[in-house]
DNA sequence: CCCTATTATATAGGAGTGCCACATATCGCA
DNA sequence: TGCGATATGTGGCACTCCTATATAATAGGG
């Protein structure tokens, strides 16, 4: 069975993606810090990971723009666990982003895609 | 006629995106810092822009790296301009770098695109 | 019963990249 | 003489993510 090298993804690419992938994932369903971060994980197959430390304090500042809402969940004998929200002007700055992100692509395409004529 | 807003691209996407653009338009043909910045811009149809503050340290880098060469040219009666070439060792990483962003987009699309399931 | 892994959140300090402001210098046009 | 376009260069700042570290509860192995 060969091995195939996964291309690596450089770090720098990854500045200000967090934003828009954790108002993705709690679009569907209100997620916690420790889902988001195995959710990226699992859902880009390895490929995208976040470390705890980036996450948390994203979560703050998304929730003090008012983007996301988040909510203490306690259960006995259980860790506590903070579950955030999308609020509507959330859902509208989602829609943004993914337009915006698509421009980015395209023309990042256009670009390097081929160094046609 | 009407005028369609152009959706904004966040300033932190393009964060290390500059390499690979620089990389991408240095591969057909050697260019000078301000004409690799018209091309930039004109080639996104205005949605990427890079300001010579970020571009010139750049070049700097990449030419530290052994990734492009420059090389000074002067023409009588004009400002002098420094030509940049891709080198072997650059077009190495050109491959490797457009690899790894087909593979980060890939991956932000599997999250991004929908909530599915 | 202890040790470790996993789940879950939190913070201080540092690295890297692009931007703003500013500076220099030549050419063409009015 | 003034202005815009061409062309390169630098200091300091802002922002995001990472490393390292800390806390804390639960489950499982030895």
């Amino acid at each position: 069975m060969p091995h195939i090298a996964a291309p690596s993804i450089d770090p720098e690419w990854k500045k200000g993606s967090a934003e828009l992938l954790i108002l993705s994932l709690v679009e569907g369903a209100p997620r916690h810090g420790y889902e988001i971060s195995k959710l990226i994980e699992q859902r880009s197959q390895g490929a995208l990971r976040f470390h705890a430390a980036s996450l948390y304090p994203l979560l703050y500042r998304l929730e003090k723009r008012g983007w996301i809402k988040g909510l203490w969940v306690e259960k006995a004998g259980e860790r506590r666990r903070r579950f955030y929200r999308l609020t509507a002007e959330g859902a509208k700055v989602l829609a943004t982003q993914r337009d915006g992100w698509a421009a980015f692509v395209r023309a990042m395409n256009l670009i390097t895609g081929a160094e046609h004529a």
